[in-house]
DNA sequence: ACCTGAACACCGTTCAAGT
DNA sequence: ACCTGAACACCGTTCAAGT
């Protein structure tokens, strides 16, 4: 029976979550799907639009329902939900943050915190600014924790996980004047 | 005649500058040294050792005298040196971040943080927190603006540069109650 | 619409053997 | 100390052809 996009990027999650971001090739995922590699060609264009689309599963299976009023606490909200949503998933953090950075998906984050500074009256230019700077945070702190943890797990590397520091533990982000509260 | 491994380390980065992370191959790599692929694992244990040494080499020729005197300067010192050496060689903050966070070099930025506010009495914990959420940051900025910079000259995508912040643009981070400027 | 089969041009790594 | 040559087990992608 054939199979739907909807399949293929079903599929592809499971591959990365259960065996991480080198094991997701376009043959195994291909043999996963008992199916020619080649065959991935007609849902996908490329390897890298499988992972823009992976990464826009990922943060789609991450979504929460919103319920903060004021906007310091809706960023915050925005910012954890990104950040569950990258650590729910073996190499998320990786797989977001570079599809975002070569802007081929995973933009709604970054447009859910423009939205609510805009709505909140700030210039547009903090808007940018203040929201590029806290996904900077999320992805770094997401990404250093995940890969260490990683590394870790594999015993490639003997680094120590107690000087990592919690998410957010204490910090505000003041970016013009405007504070960005973090820390809980 | 033979190759020490300081000539290796030297070809990679320079095959790494002139053509980017995805040309850096064992294979292109031994090609360039007119060499076997197989003779770089006589200086170096696998590729990620040699990405390893290829980043901190990155690091040091981005060295450069510290001038300040007050530790948020100092701070912002390193931070402006460290984020300059990575945009300086073409995917440097891809190959600075990775190696970091994986535990296997580039150290030497979040070891200068660490001391710098050691040496201002700050707390422990406000020190591993604090280096680290500048790193992050410095990392989180220079990684998106190298990406959209060479995804843009790809003509892979058609992101605007326009709106991405100057480094450091009247940000402050502060952490726990400690402010430290980035802001120019 | 969805897939096969074969091919092309690559990878990192190992290892016995050479000088 | 430094390297060769060959092999092993892989990659992403293309494309004519099939159903």
């Amino acid at each position: 029976m054939p199979h739907r996009r909807s399949d293929v990027l079903a599929h592809a999650v499971d591959l990365l979550d259960t065996h991480g971001l080198a094991a997701l090739t376009m043959r195994r995922l291909g043999a996963e799907l008992e199916v020619q590699p080649s065959a991935i060609y007609h849902h996908f264009a490329s390897k890298q639009a499988l992972l823009a689309a992976v990464a826009d599963e990922i943060l789609a299976r991450g979504a929460r329902p919103r319920t903060a009023s004021e906007w310091p606490d809706q960023l915050r909200e925005i910012c954890v939900e990104l950040r569950e949503a990258m650590l729910a998933c073996t190499d998320g953090a990786d797989v977001v943050a570079t599809v975002w950075a070569f802007g081929l998906g995973a933009a709604a984050p970054v447009a859910d915190l423009e939205k609510v500074l805009t709505d909140a009256d700030a210039p547009d230019e903090l808007v940018a600014v203040a929201s590029r700077t806290l996904v900077h945070y999320v992805f770094g702190h997401a990404f250093e924790e995940q890969t260490a943890r990683q590394a870790v797990r594999l015993g490639a590397v003997d680094r120590s996980l107690d000087s990592l520091p919690d998410f957010g533990l204490g910090l505000d982000l003041v970016i013009d004047g405007l504070r960005l509260r973090l820390g809980s």
